[in-house]
DNA sequence: GGTGCTTTGTGAACGTGTGCACGAGCGGGG
DNA sequence: CCCCGCTCGTGCACACGTTCACAAAGCACC
């Protein structure tokens, strides 16, 4: 079947930056080929689910093989997206928005953070770790002229969907959110969201409960 | 029935802090109750969905009228442990370790930082946003003595699986990952990770595969 | 060229999560 | 005291995701 009509499962989408970091790992060492099995090890998952998410982006196997790694990852980034970069924009240089300018992480992996954001006039003008600090004002602009396709969302809870708006304004697709509230976006804008604390609540209501029966 | 046998879903327990957020703004604003509904637009889900969940907690609704703020905040506080605070150790004190333990997000919802842990010695000693750094050798000490009950990792992904190791040889059950990469951990600890990157890959699949026949 | 070993790709069963729709129960007004 | 309107709690049907199990297909060796 061509190339067409699949979809692909949100659950499948979420895994296979984990599966490609993993091909990633194997490029560096060299190894030809892997199978299903030793992708799902080092993916931590298991093999019928490899094989399954896999499916979804074609038949890139070799029956009695594996997967050609090269060949896999090429495939893997294309269907991402990874072929080219995505600049960022980082709404809020407070504690946050710094640190994550300061994150290399996102650099790395194909994301440049392009410039950060933010409302307070005595940081407008500045660079904060290499990084230009704009006001709201210039988003509008930046975003056409440096292809600005993300916007990240480090400003306190209390701003953020007047944030959103104004990101969504500025002609943004995709938002990431960390400010620990609900957003809203219209229809055909992509959001998620990182919330550190909820996950912290969610391993305390774990250590709370902890195995029913076991001590 | 009464108070024992509900098994929680995991899906479940990962909105009951947003739930928990919305009623903490409530409360704020001397809100007394709240229907279902309300708190499902607070949260940005659907009433029924709201209404299974807390059914989950135990029946703290009253037909008719909905629910008490104050007492469901309470209940929900408890089923999730937080009536009291659960300190943390960062692991790692670089860009990202440094940089969460100047967020303060964490000691405000009851996650107080209790210390930095990294293995460079000149750093060893020092305070950083005014927590103090021990080497590695220092974590088993400090879990009895400061209560230190969760994890955060935030090292370079190479050492991230040593490093877990060592969380759990001194005694964590849980443990937050924000290295890039899969990790393991024996049965009986608790693991959530946040992958920063992660996300960023998965907005551009979507922006990549933009609304397959719609402009 | 055939035989046997290996590993993929996928149909089918199972489990988890979601959403509807409605009965149950409470409060207020007459 | 009864009736009416409101909102919770939940059974049921459906969608989504996971896992199993096995046929299909390639490779290697003889």
């Amino acid at each position: 079947m061509g190339d067409g009509a699949r979809h692909i499962p949100e659950a499948t989408v979420s895994r296979l930056p984990v599966y490609l970091r993993s091909l990633a790992e194997l490029l560096d060492d060299n190894v030809p080929t892997v199978s299903s099995e030793r992708l799902a090890e080092m993916a931590g998952v298991n093999a019928a689910k490899v094989r399954k998410d896999l499916s979804y982006l074609g038949s890139y196997g070799t029956r009695g093989v594996g997967y050609e790694v090269e060949y896999l990852a090429f495939q893997m980034s294309r269907e991402l997206g990874l072929t080219r970069d995505w600049p960022v924009a980082i709404m809020g240089a407070g504690n946050l928005g710094q640190a994550l300018a300061n994150y290399g992480g996102f650099t790395d992996r194909g994301f440049p953070v392009a410039c950060l954001i933010d409302a307070d006039e005595s940081k407008v003008g500045t660079r904060i770790h290499g990084i230009p600090v704009y006001a709201p004002a210039d988003l509008p602009g930046l975003v056409q002229e440096l292809g600005i396709s993300i916007g990240i969302i480090a400003t306190p809870a209390t701003v953020a969907q007047a944030v959103a708006d104004h990101v969504v304004a500025s002609g943004i697709k995709s938002i990431l959110n960390f400010a620990p509230t609900v957003i809203n976006v219209p229809e055909g804008t992509f959001l998620r969201k990182v919330d550190l604390a909820l996950e912290l609540q969610v391993l305390s209501f774990y250590q709370e409960h902890r195995t029913p029966d076991r001590v």
